[in-house]
DNA sequence: ATTATTGTATTATATCAATAATACAGTTAC
DNA sequence: GTAACTGTATTATTGATATAATACAATAAT
């Protein structure tokens, strides 16, 4: 799985959003045991220390939970993660909206944009 | 006119995105004469040397030119406003749709969504 | 002619982010 | 029982960003 992480915003922001995405869009199933904080900073060839900062931001929005010798787990509320999947999408959608219109391109162009796109 | 500055993300890059959306949209007029820096600092409430950070990075992109000791004034290609007007939105439009793609909304739900929005 | 204004450069300080290198106590695996 | 693995914490160093405080030469304004 790609982790692609570029410096032009602090890497455990993108970790952050990386994680969440996939445990939003089901990648990482629910309930289930994550990969190490070491494996995890591995695949993603990050400090170890910044994946932990990551996945203690997680654990604050209550998205993972971590038994302390046992390892870091996926939350089984699948109301939570429905949730904040539909907020992550409108607060996306708004911003998105935000930009445009600022640029003055009109709704209808801005659809038929993105009929054009490939999803 | 608002300058919404956060504090999450550099300080000058996000001169640069707000410059530059007025650029394109045409708040500021093609050839004219923009704010000193330290008028333009004062207005955004940011260090002279940032917005002067900001400034010199928009010269690279072609969108300002510097008369040393008369002011900073805005670019009369008007193509290269129009270009680049069209490239940033088809950029917005590329990274919102990949977002959404990712989080498993589909293009349906989607302009759904961005039909209840107001522009 | 003098004064104020222009972009630009320099130096210093403070903060945040990232990495590195360990360390530790509890648990799991064998 | 021992060894390996777990999350977590600590300390130090480096680099990027932001601000502050000046400074200067060229021009514009008066």
């Amino acid at each position: 799985m790609a982790w692609e992480i570029k410096n032009d915003r602090p890497v455990y922001i993108q970790l952050v959003e990386e994680l969440e995405t996939r445990i939003l869009n089901g990648t990482y199933t629910v309930g289930t045991k994550l990969l190490s904080v070491r494996d995890l900073a591995g695949e993603a060839q990050v400090n170890p220390n910044t994946m932990q900062k990551a996945l203690s931001e997680l654990e604050k929005k209550g998205l993972i939970s971590s038994r302390r010798t046992s390892g870091n787990y996926i939350t089984d509320d699948e109301k939570l993660i429905r949730d904040l999947r539909t907020e992550l999408a409108s607060n996306e959608v708004g911003a998105f909206c935000g930009k445009i219109k600022k640029l003055g391109i009109t709704k209808k162009e801005t659809i038929e944009l993105i009929n054009k796109e490939d999803f």
